[in-house]
DNA sequence: ATACAAGTTCAAGTGAACTTGAAGTCAAGG
DNA sequence: CCTTGACTTCAAGTTCACTTGAACTTGTAT
């Protein structure tokens, strides 16, 4: 009955681990005020936070991504039902992008893998977006070529 | 007009860097005959291989999954199309299932996070199959618990 | 007052899928 | 024969999204 959660609290009701509630506030995805002996406690709205970034995650969102949209939210107020509307707009074009591939996938599978057509290097089906264009070191975005 | 490629040709038809085919090859995905020289030689079938494995990829399985599909084709022939399309088969209702998953979550995004309801631990949307049970150290797989 | 669970920081480790660098070998044209 | 570009191995590095462990402090229940 506090209005003021403990990191335990939050982990239990988001289902997102405590260590990672604490590295998402060090990469500035949630904040948290602090007891007397430095703990954290947590505003019930940050289950609401927690909630789009899980949410966020599902769809195929990076971290990094994440916290750009949350940077989004008004910085002095609570955000309202409208504010979070109003952020996850943008992800149903992402959402829908994803549905095509996928289904464009689908199609290509027996057309493309079955016959003998296959030529990675000209089947648009495999490299859509072209793949040839690389990200830097480091892991390629496992699926898409995200930007 | 030669009969076996070498790795940089296989890498620019492909559009998968010679690095990476080295450590297809150390997984088990691939395989090359060599030159008197030691140096890798691919028959032109790997590309269809290379094909299935990018394809694979796009889809949403690790290289794990995709060795274990691959371990399927028969030893000791070149496999037709109906080997491969028999493979992909499987995938099909794989690419169901996550197109599906995408529409729920489409659906219920401004339902679930426009509104005031959302509560991530009994909201269906943000935790379809339990996000609750982990899968042991190491990063989540990033979207959906795969088994 | 004390025990004990639950919290803290910080550094290092994990897994997937590769890439990079060093140091050397091979192959083909001139 | 020599150069040059493409290849080789091997170890170590990279990114992402966390987790784990050590050593220590808080908070609460008895």
């Amino acid at each position: 009955m506090e209005d003021l959660l403990v990191i335990g609290d939050v982990a239990r009701r988001s289902g997102v681990a405590a260590s990672a509630l604490r590295f998402y506030e060090e990469r500035g995805l949630i904040r948290s005020e602090r007891s007397d002996g430095k703990q954290r406690r947590y505003p019930r709205e940050v289950l609401r936070r927690i909630a789009f970034i899980v949410f966020a995650q599902r769809i195929g969102l990076s971290l990094e991504e994440i916290g750009a949209e949350l940077a989004k939210l008004p910085p002095n107020r609570a955000p309202t039902g409208r504010d979070w509307s109003r952020l996850s707009k943008t992800w149903t074009s992402r959402i829908d992008e994803r549905v095509a591939e996928l289904e464009r996938l689908r199609a290509g599978l027996t057309q493309c893998i079955g016959c003998g057509c296959l030529s990675l290097d000209r089947c648009s089906l495999a490299n859509p977006g072209d793949r040839a264009a690389r990200l830097g070191p480091g892991p390629r975005y496992w699926i898409a070529d995200r930007p």
